[in-house]
DNA sequence: TGTACATCAGTGAACGCGCGTTCACTGATGTAC
DNA sequence: TGTACATCAGTGAACGCGCGTTCACTGATGTAC
């Protein structure tokens, strides 16, 4: 990726022309390797070319900057959460589940943007625009759920939200505790993403959503 | 609590006397008031009443105090989940979920600990302490699950240590994005040990194990 | 009981370092006319 | 098309600060005899 107006090793002038996006990449790499912790804004600013007082023409402070990262690692979560969801196809549970699995890959594919969203002590509310791309990352999962259980009679229908809470947490702790890139994660005997399969699987058929034991979506892994 | 052996307000002389415990003491001070990221040795030797030299008789650098305090972290979350689930009283299923509900009590009541534990990027191997400790942790809840699936029948058996796990990230997931008292937590329209507790509940009815809808612990809440 | 001595635990000063942020500034850009 | 000028984005030096860690040291403790 490219980072300024200008072509790949070309010389910039006094102006950076995209110190903005230039300070976002240099912020997620620097997470990305060191957690978030270790982000600090003059190192930023030294990783884009730029002085130490550069950035803050464009952030208030280093939360700020942490901030806009996460924002925008909700508006990849949503993206990614979207297309595996991918409108309930080719069937709602198969695409739930493809959704769950998604949280995960994004975890462990993007570790910065993970760091920066719910490791950074980044309140959710921080900024106007972290609270929206937060709110419509979890939209995905509660309209996919709502699909989901749509199915259900009435009376035996549980609570959206509920769903969706508790495959986000599910997803959540499994990716925590044994998928980020990380010095603390845990060996797992199981590739997560099956752990979490299975423990969703189970979960809908409780909610008599899958057939029986293996009936809903037989044959995987 | 007193961190030495002289008595409360007492003058100490040249030496400490329990200066390892004192920073121990010290850096949980810190990590709850800050995060993790936040503690430094120096501000946990000030803490302590001793010059910054002085940590370094006792550990190695900042990383084995951190260690320490994890160990010490899963070390309480062992007697903590030992006394929820009471060997199984008055009924595995209830003793279970009590279990459940300690953790997240855990992570709302000992935040650094928590923090030492899972979000300081410390090595689950750290040091040997640490790794026995953490597994003596985690063992308390596969006893449990096995405990728990043992009246099934073999064939209907599911892997005690996928329950485990099932019900650790669950648990971890919800105490993680909900409970934690950080800038981050998320708002919940419920409290979580009711969402962990409806989540857990569906889950062992799937695997047979509580009787219909709300036929397992009926009244709670 | 007394004493010489080894060991231990904490001192205090110093090192080199990097941080966040502010400030008056200046070079570049773009716009009104 | 040209020019004066306002605005914008980045500079570079400086501020006060705190950090981790090392070092030769010294005061306290405990032990062998």
């Amino acid at each position: 990726m490219n980072w300024s107006r200008h072509g790949g090793g070309e010389r910039r002038g006094y102006h950076h022309g995209n110190l903005r996006e230039a300070l976002v990449e240099a912020a997620l790499a620097l997470i990305g390797n060191k957690g978030a912790a270790a982000f600090t804004v003059a190192e930023a600013a030294r990783l884009a070319g730029v002085s130490p007082a550069a950035p803050y023409r464009h952030f208030r402070d280093a939360e700020a900057l942490l901030a806009e990262v996460a924002a925008r690692g909700f508006d990849r979560l949503t993206a990614v959460l979207t297309r595996a969801w991918d409108k309930g196809n080719p069937d709602p549970m198969r695409a739930f589940e493809a959704a769950g699995r998604a949280y995960l890959v994004f975890a462990r594919d993007e570790p910065a943007y993970y760091a920066a969203m719910f490791e950074a002590r980044i309140a959710p509310d921080a900024s106007a625009d972290l609270q929206a791309a937060g709110d419509r990352a979890f939209a995905v999962l509660r309209d996919a759920a709502e699909r989901l259980t749509a199915s259900l009679p009435r009376d035996r229908r549980p609570p959206t939200l509920m769903v969706a809470l508790h495959v986000w947490a599910l997803a959540h702790g499994i990716a925590s505790l044994f998928v980020r890139p990380d010095p603390s994660r845990r060996k797992l005997p199981m590739p997560p993403e099956e752990l979490l399969e299975a423990g969703v699987l189970l979960y809908l058929q409780s909610l008599g959503l899958a057939g029986g034991p293996g009936g809903g979506s037989g044959g995987h892994g």
